[in-house]
DNA sequence: AGGCTAAATGCATATATGCACATATAGTTA
DNA sequence: TAACTATATGTGCATATATGCATTTAGCCT
C-alpha cells in the first residue's frame, strides 16, 4: 500500500510528468533536464530523486555528470504501468512540446554555460 | 495534463485506494463505506466526492441513499487505466482485507443506526 | 406540506508538499 | 593531492491537502 501510494504521489506533479516524458526520449544528466524543463537545479535534482525513490528512474555517474533513465526491468508493477500510461498521454501538450525542443539543443554543459 | 494530474493524485491517498477497493467489489452508499472503512462520514463523503470529480465513479440517488459506482464506460482513459491496475494491486493487503470483511456486513443503515 | 434522514459542506487545525536560496558533498581530472 | 564542477541537501516559507466537528442541504415519504 505505502509503495502504491509513493509511486502515484510520484506522478502526481507537473514537475515530475514533464521530467518522465523527456527521459522517455532520452536519458539525461541533471543539467540537461534543467535545459529541457528550464527550471532551476535545485528543483530538478530533486525531483529527480523522487522519481527514482519511487522506482521509476535510475542512475549512474557518467564522467562529471549523473545519468538519470528510464530502466524497465528494475521497475517495480506500479511504475511500470504508470510508465506506460505516460508513454501514451500527453502527446500534444504543449508544454511537452516545448520541453522537447530544448531537449534537442541540451547539452552536459555546467551552470556556468547555462547563464545565470 | 491539470487532468492527468487530478486522476494520479486522486488515488494518492490511502483512504481512496481503499474506497476504490471497496467499489470494486460492489457499490456502495456512504454510509457502507463509513462502516467498511470504519471513517466518518464527512471523511467518506468528501473523499467520494474527489473520486467521482476525477472521474472515477459515478453516483446515484436510490430512495435515501446515494448510491457510488465503479463506471468503466463514463470513466476516462487515465482513470480506466488507473482502476485497471488497482484491480490486481494490494490482493493480500492487511488493511484492504479487513474493510472488505466489514463490508460483507454493511447495511444501508442511517447514522444512529450504526453507533455514535 | 412537513418532518425526518442521508449526504454534503463551511470552518479551523494539523500535516504534507514544492520551491528558492545558499551551502555541502562527492567524485573527477590535472 | 588539490582544485574544480555537477549534483545533493539543509532551511525557511508559501501553498495544498486531509480530517473532525458542527451545521446545512436535498429530497424522500407519510
Amino acid at each position: 500500500m505505502k509503495n502504491l501510494i509513493k509511486t502515484a504521489k510520484a506522478i502526481s506533479d507537473e514537475t515530475r510528468i514533464r521530467i518522465l516524458k523527456v527521459l522517455l526520449e532520452r536519458e539525461c544528466c541533471v543539467c540537461e533536464v534543467m535545459q529541457a524543463l528550464d527550471i532551476s537545479q535545485s528543483r530538478a535534482s530533486r525531483n529527480l530523486g523522487i522519481l527514482e525513490n519511487a522506482g521509476f528512474v535510475k542512475s549512474r555517474r557518467d564522467g562529471l555528470w549523473i545519468v538519470y533513465s528510464i530502466d524497465k526491468q528494475t521497475m517495480n508493477s506500479h511504475a511500470a504501468s504508470l510508465t506506460e500510461m505516460l508513454r501514451s498521454s500527453l502527446v500534444n501538450d504543449e508544454i511537452i512540446s516545448q520541453d522537447k525542443k530544448r531537449l534537442s539543443h541540451a547539452e552536459r554543459v555546467g551552470l556556468r554555460a547555462i547563464d545565470k
